[in-house]
This record gives C-alpha cells, sequence and structure tokens, in this order.
DNA sequence: TATCTTATGGTTTATTTGACTACAAGTATA
DNA sequence: TATACTTGTAGTCAAATAAACCATAAGATA
C-alpha cells in the first residue's frame, strides 16, 4: 500500500507504518433513582485485572463504525435501538499498553427498565457507577468518560435528548431532576416547567401515578 | 492478537479483522474578501484523478492524532500553531474504494495572510473554494466537510474562535462579516458591536487604515 | 385531622435581543 | 468644492427571555 492518497505530495509511510486497531469504547449512560449512572465492565484478566473501564470492543472489518458501536451495545445491555452518539476518536500512541489502539468514543443513553445485563456477566463484572463515584478506569478511559460528559451536557441543553434516559411515562419533575443532576445545577420547578411545555415535544399520558399524586406528561 | 481486550466477554476476531488504516482529513478555512472559503486539493493520478478534495494523510504509526494532523497541515500551508479541532470519524465500510479505511476529521481556522501553499504545490493542485462554490469531492469528503462546517458554526457561537480566521489587526465590522459568513444570517452592525464589546476579549490597536475612515480594535 | 410532598398556576423584575435612528469622520466622485 | 457613500460609533425602545418568588390544590402519610 504504496503512496494510496495519491493527492498528496509524496507519501513514503509503508503499510506497516500506518495499520492500526481500532476499537470502539462507549459510555452508556442511564438515570436511576435521581442519579447519573455509568455502565462499567471489570477486566477478568491480564495487565489490568480487577480494574474498571468502559465497555467497548472491536470494529469488524466490514463494519460501519456507528454499526458496530450499536452491536456491542444491543450485546451487552440487551437493549435495541438504542441512542448513540460518537463523541470523539482517541489516539494517544501510548493509551493502549500492548501496542497501537485508536479508539472512537461514543455515549450512550439507556432506560434503565429496558437493560438487562448480558447472560455472559455477573453482577461483578458489570457495576452502574454513580457519575461522581467513578473510579480509577484503565488506559484512558477517565478521560473518554469527561470528555462523553461534557458533549452529553451541551446536547441536552439544545436537544431534547433527555428523554431517552427516562421510562415511557415521567413526570416533570423526574425530568427537572434529570436536567439538574446532568448539569449540575439547580433549576426552578415553576420555570423549568413552563420553559418545557412551551416547546409541546410531550403528550399527556393519562393514568395517575401511585405513591405521588397527580398526573404526568408524555 | 487474540482478545487483546480481555474484559470483553468473548472475542473472536482475528487480528486480521481488526486491523485498519486511518487517514486524517481536514478542513481548512480562511476568511478572504468577505467570503469563507476552504482548501482543496486536487487528485494527481488514480482512479480519481481531477477530482478534488480535502487535504489529508497518515498517521504514523507512534504519533497522536492531533499531532499528525497539525504536522500534515503545517506542511501543507506553511503554517505554525494552526488552530485545529477534532470533528468526527468516518468510516463506512465502502468509503475508501480501494480497501477499509478509516479518516478522522478535523477542520483548522487559518490567518490567509500567513498561508504560503507548500513549495511542492503548484496553483493548480491546491486552490481555495468559497464554500457556497464546493464542487464534487472525492470519497466521502463532501459529507465531512458539511460535518466540520456545522462543527464550526456551533462552535463560533459560543467560543471566540473567529480571530484566527482574521489578521492581528481588524475592524469590528470585518469581525462581524465573519460572523455573518460563517452563520450565514444577517445581524446588525450596532448590536453586534455592543455585544462583543461586552465580553472585553480584545484590546484597541491604536492605528488607521487605510481606504476607510476610523480606528479599529484588537 | 394535621402534615408533607408534588403538581400546577400566576406575578414581578431584571436581562437580553432585535429593530431602528442618528450622526460624525473620512473617501470617493461629480 | 459640493455631494454622496461608506464605516465607526452612540443611543432608544419594545419584545422576548430568563430568574426569582409566591400561592394553592390534591393526594399521601401519619
Amino acid at each position: 500500500m504504496k503512496n494510496p492518497l495519491p493527492f498528496l505530495p509524496t507519501n513514503d509511510l509503508s503499510a506497516a507504518e500506518v495499520m492500526s486497531s481500532i476499537t470502539i469504547d462507549c459510555c452508556v449512560f442511564s438515570f436511576e433513582k435521581s442519579y447519573l449512572e455509568v455502565l462499567l465492565v471489570q477486566h477478568g484478566e491480564g495487565i489490568s485485572k480487577g480494574k474498571w473501564g468502559l465497555p467497548g470492543g472491536w470494529i469488524k472489518k466490514e463494519e460501519d463504525i456507528d454499526v458496530a458501536a450499536d452491536r456491542l451495545l444491543s450485546e451487552l445491555t440487551g437493549v435495541k435501538d438504542i441512542y448513540l452518539e460518537q463523541v470523539k476518536t482517541f489516539g494517544k500512541p501510548d493509551r493502549f499498553p500492548l501496542g497501537r489502539v485508536i479508539t472512537v468514543g461514543y455515549y450512550a443513553l439507556i432506560n434503565r427498565e429496558d437493560f438487562k445485563v448480558k447472560a455472559g456477566f455477573t453482577a461483578s463484572e458489570a457495576k452502574w457507577y454513580r457519575i461522581k463515584d467513578i473510579p480509577d478506569l484503565i488506559y484512558d478511559h477517565n478521560e473518554i468518560l469527561q470528555s462523553s460528559l461534557n458533549r452529553l451536557r451541551g446536547k441536552v441543553k439544545r436537544a431534547p435528548i433527555g428523554f431517552n434516559l427516562l421510562p415511557e411515562k415521567f413526570t416533570l419533575l423526574q425530568l427537572m431532576q434529570l436536567y439538574t443532576e446532568i448539569l449540575d445545577v439547580e433549576m426552578d420547578k415553576s420555570n423549568f416547567r413552563r420553559k418545557f411545555l412551551k416547546m409541546k415535544l410531550l403528550q399527556e399520558a393519562g393514568g395517575k401515578q401511585t405513591g405521588v399524586s397527580h398526573r404526568a406528561a408524555k
């Protein structure tokens, strides 16, 4: 593969110099009991045995990156049609100790009710961590997580993606708590309500709740 | 390289299935005579001879991606300390006709005054195109360009990065025209001025212009 | 019944935005 | 030289938004 991009003036790189492995790593967010959480998996063996990291995997030879991310997550969580967004690609030469591996970071939003951990996993191998309790992760996964969180924060402010973290039916207060938790800012119940209803994205879903009082929207 | 990410439950992919080539493609934006322009280069040979595309190149084996992008652009434009931002990674399996090549898209902002086209290039091989006159590009480069432009539009609204496209000294009207061109919206001279001065990012740089009247900020 | 939480509605004020007017200083032009 | 045009600068006003607060009703709990 000599000079495969001929529009570059000169290119003396051999194939061995340009081939790399590419993986996907994914921050799976969910919202449980007013906390934003991330799904982490534990290393079973190898040099980083026992440490936690983001779930990830390889991209197959003939597979689109987005498709690969979706496949990996469906396998892991049992959820179909996951909300996924590519965040950034991480490629420090030494990020993976055993060789050059470039990884494409994604984040996903899933509704906790739909989640079932993959059959192969035990509870000690995959676990939800609150966003404020994230431990030291393998490789550069803390950095990937931070980037994903920043991206989520930016996006949630200007696109109605928060619903992906909630069940079919939810109350506006729940939604507000979700925003409060993600953005880490306090907000006014009444103002939030007004602002949100104005963009008429939701429809009311009758049915009183139990354990609380009034009706909810959706 | 069997199961190199051992924290994944099972992984039966062979090395051949996970190795890919990775390139960088870059949208270099500049601002000339009130127009936003992009630097394109022409294919010299091969199946897409004569067609235009974004400048790009390979990532070296031990090189960080950001560093690679910076290196490629410095080589091409002669400009140091280029403003660079990673946009997105493109990995459709068939995006490159001769094999699986994944590309990391970047955009760059450069001040046209600093720009010198690389010695190896002639005018027919590298050319600035106005953003509204972009031709059909090779591979998925139109898509990469569109993503880059969208990212630039988003970013310019909430971070003061526009300066990177302008010379040391410029007038507020020039800056406004830059914003007008990038965002493709008309704006009010007076309001823009007020808004921009309020965030006191600039310092005045004395010195009248020639050809016009008053003084300018910087 | 008394108390607590949550859903909901309404007011008020401050801040931001957008549209518009005005004008002076220098350039270009008739 | 007079006139028109461009550009830098300032200010006004009304509409829209955002932020802070207050009030109340309905069900849940004790």
